[in-house]
DNA sequence: TTGTGTGGTTGCATCATAAAACCAAATGCC
DNA sequence: GGCATTTGGTTTTATGATGCAACCACACAA
């Protein structure tokens, strides 16, 4: 078998999630749909791709339960794609990914825009990691764990 | 031309860092180096993938500046692979599609580890986006703005 | 009813990926 | 030193994924 690699099964939840929206587009799409575009020409249009790759990524987001097909929204028959709350959790995804390029990318003169706090103007935080008890903690002070085995409940 | 999308010149931050890490090897190779990987054979072994497709991997990751070759470490004469600040600083996206899959998967019983708080042994806290004075924010409480221009130094 | 835009699908050419074979240099063993 | 083995790749070949363009059905507008 040739296949490309699925990580479906694997039990490392990182390429689990890559399984699901590791590919060049997949990303992009959640990112407008989060923005507010839920029909299939206003995707192809801002994100200039073909429509069969489209076509097909948005059909793998419905089938991992982060798009879900929405019957009409302005009366008209056409088919939208709304956003579930699996595909709007992967909100912090987008800004690390954002915040990354921010801190690191060798041109940062050619980023476009910021995420501010709407509120406020100002620019959001940077995401932190925290312990438990409010700790902020950096990589070398976590480490995996084997996940416990889950309850089960009686009979 | 029929090859490959690029981001490189877009104006957009995700797409940025999913020009240098979107595909379906390069994150997960940087959680491996993360957790200390840095030989070739450590790499392969590890993560199970085809010799020719971690040797063009490695050498983008070099090209990106995320992982820089180092001469040794054991006194062997063989090439490492070690992570450059920008490197370590994909963690908390790694972190992210973590907590996303935990969050959402169909099968969260697959999943083998969870990320917890090394002196505690408590799970980390969720990632979360806050404003410059501490506020925690929602996706919707945050908007996009154009980069302000950045100020010429004077002469 | 004819025309136009929307939302796709199909065909084809090209690229990327994967598996396996191959290979040179480094290393280990004697 | 000499030989076998491991390491760190490259090459070859097969196949899946991607991108573009053409095509098409249905909704909608006149």
């Amino acid at each position: 078998m040739v296949k490309r690699t699925r990580f479906e099964g694997d039990s490392c939840p990182i390429a689990r999630s890559l399984d699901a929206l590791g590919d060049w587009w997949s990303l992009l799409i959640i990112r407008e749909a989060l923005f507010g575009l839920r029909r299939f020409g206003e995707f192809q249009s801002k994100l200039g791709m073909a429509k069969n790759i489209l076509s097909v990524r948005l059909r793998a987001l419905v089938d991992h339960g982060i798009l879900a097909p929405a019957p009409a929204s302005d009366g008209s028959a056409y088919q939208e794609y709304v956003l579930t709350p699996k595909g709007r959790g992967a909100f912090p995804i987008l800004v690390a990914l954002r915040q990354w390029s921010e801190e690191f990318d060798d041109h940062p003169e050619e980023i476009a825009t910021i995420l501010v706090d709407r509120a406020k103007g100002r620019p959001v935080k940077k995401l932190e990691m925290r312990a438990e008890d409010g700790r902020l903690l950096s990589p070398a002070e976590t480490t995996l764990k084997p996940r416990p085995a889950r309850r089960r409940r009686s009979a």
